[in-house]
DNA sequence: AAGACGGTCAACCGCTCCTTC
DNA sequence: CGAAGGAGCGGTTGACCGTCT
């Protein structure tokens, strides 16, 4: 049915369509990726498109290997935030959802799985499904790090009412933390307005050990890393 | 030297969420 | 308010490359 007409081409991207596809961005700018294939004259779906500027042509793009505290930050907020890499992404300048996810699925999950079942005490559980009620929260592994702690409960932690003097946080990390707790807070507060949502963390829900988290200087420990 | 194997990474697919009408 | 279309996300796949036997 002109089926030959409409294929689009896949595989990897040459430089010839790189160089259309930045000239229309640069041109139309980001976003209405419905136009971009036409636009750019390019014989690509529009989420091939997108994927491509976003993981490799946005300028700013950081290539190459992690450094050790960009490491370290995707543990974290892995921890806090399970497998939400644009999420996590937002958080690091210069990486892609898509790098940090390979990262993580090449690198980190093994070395944190090998090194979780004995150095990681066991996550707590919600009690119930009940307290667990988003399917979003239940894509994640069974190894999700969820526990027992309220947004409220790691707020209190975040400042510093929580047990956390084993291995104090400085202001600034503290911010740090204070800011994605409140973006995390502010989407959970949006989604359970709504009444429903996947990725809703309404209150009550638990999903981390914020205060574990932030006390958590074994991390590289837990990596083995030198 | 060559084949087998494992690791990495770019890209695709399918699903869900969001926005618009 | 519901339906349809668009946009974004995470999981998975497959090709490529380096190392091992």
């Amino acid at each position: 049915m002109g089926r030959l007409q409409s294929v689009r081409k896949k595989g990897s991207w040459t430089e010839e369509e790189d160089l259309l596809l930045r000239k229309c961005i640069d041109k139309y700018g980001e976003g209405k990726w419905r136009h971009v294939p036409a636009r750019a004259g390019l014989n690509r779906c529009r989420k091939s498109c997108r994927l491509r500027w976003l993981n490799y042509l946005r300028p700013n793009i950081k290539r190459g290997d992690f450094a050790v505290d960009e490491v370290d930050l995707i543990i974290r907020l892995h921890k806090l935030l399970g497998n939400r890499w644009s999420l996590i992404a937002g958080r690091i300048p210069g990486r892609t959802a898509n790098d940090i996810k390979n990262f993580w699925n090449s690198h980190l999950s093994k070395k944190l799985n090998s090194e979780n079942s004995s150095t990681i005490p066991a996550m707590k559980l919600p009690n119930s499904e009940a307290s667990c009620p988003s399917p979003g929260w239940s894509m994640g592994p069974a190894t999700d790090t969820r526990v027992d702690v309220t947004l409220q409960q790691a707020e209190e932690a975040l400042t510093g009412s929580g047990p956390t003097e084993q291995n104090p946080v400085d202001e600034e990390e503290n911010s740090f933390w204070k800011s994605l707790l409140f973006e995390v807070e502010e989407e959970a507060k949006k989604s359970s307005r709504d009444g429903s949502s996947d990725t809703a963390l309404g209150e009550g829900d638990s999903f981390v050990d914020l205060e574990g988290l932030l006390s958590d200087g074994n991390l590289w420990d837990m990596m083995g890393s030198d």
